[in-house]
DNA sequence: TTCATGTATCGGAATTATCCGATGCATCTG
DNA sequence: CAGATGCATCGGATAATTCCGATACATGAA
């Protein structure tokens, strides 16, 4: 990942209504959420939500697939794992003791 | 971090601008930059990075300190590492089995 | 085929972000 | 003290985002 990229998925990100979706859909991995589910979720109107959900598939964030009459969407882990690399990556090249406790912390799981 | 102190690092960092004057400090950690470094290498007028500026010490990403008639700023590490933790929290709490590759990357350093 | 369902896209109104020059204020220098 | 320097904030113009209803289109059901 590079600015280029990164960028938007840190604009996509930057909306309540598309962090929040895309965090519920990476709860919901692997098997994703209909549109239909994620416009509920949101409380807008569909034609609202469907936006931003262009968005965050624009970004790269969400991929989608055709499933019958609907469209199930999934988060893209890859693209949110190379927008953190992005992120650390100049503290960690640059000054590795930085990142150190920010590794500690992640490595929670 | 919550949502609500996500958000705004998120869409702090949304910004070209802001972005690139973000990666620059943590590069210049732990000296920091004065903000007319900063305002020089943005190529913007020093009024509009000043805004620019505000909004990264209002997500938390930047803190400040008076030196004489400067103003040095910093890169803040914990609120970056604070942000991704708060990103990869649900991938890591649901499915770890998501996040490790992430972390096998993030261990780069 | 005809109708209902799920989703994307268009058009337009309201809000917000971005940018700049001008100004204000504090600090240092002579 | 008087002038210069570094930075923040104000006012206003332009551009982008956000939101909705209306409409279009593809798919599945009757």
């Amino acid at each position: 990942m590079n600015i280029g990229s990164a960028l938007p998925a840190l604009a996509a990100l930057s909306h309540p209504t598309r962090l929040e979706a895309f965090r519920l859909l990476v709860r919901h991995e692997p098997e994703g959420l209909s549109t239909g589910e994620l416009v509920d979720a949101s409380g807008l109107t569909q034609s609202t939500f469907s936006t931003h959900l262009a968005v965050l598939a624009k970004a790269g964030l969400v991929k989608s697939e055709k499933q019958g009459r609907q469209q199930i969407q999934r988060a893209d882990i890859d693209t949110l794992r190379d927008l953190m690399l992005f992120l650390a990556k100049d503290c960690c090249q640059g000054h590795p003791e930085l990142c150190e406790p920010l590794l500690a912390e992640l490595t929670c799981c």
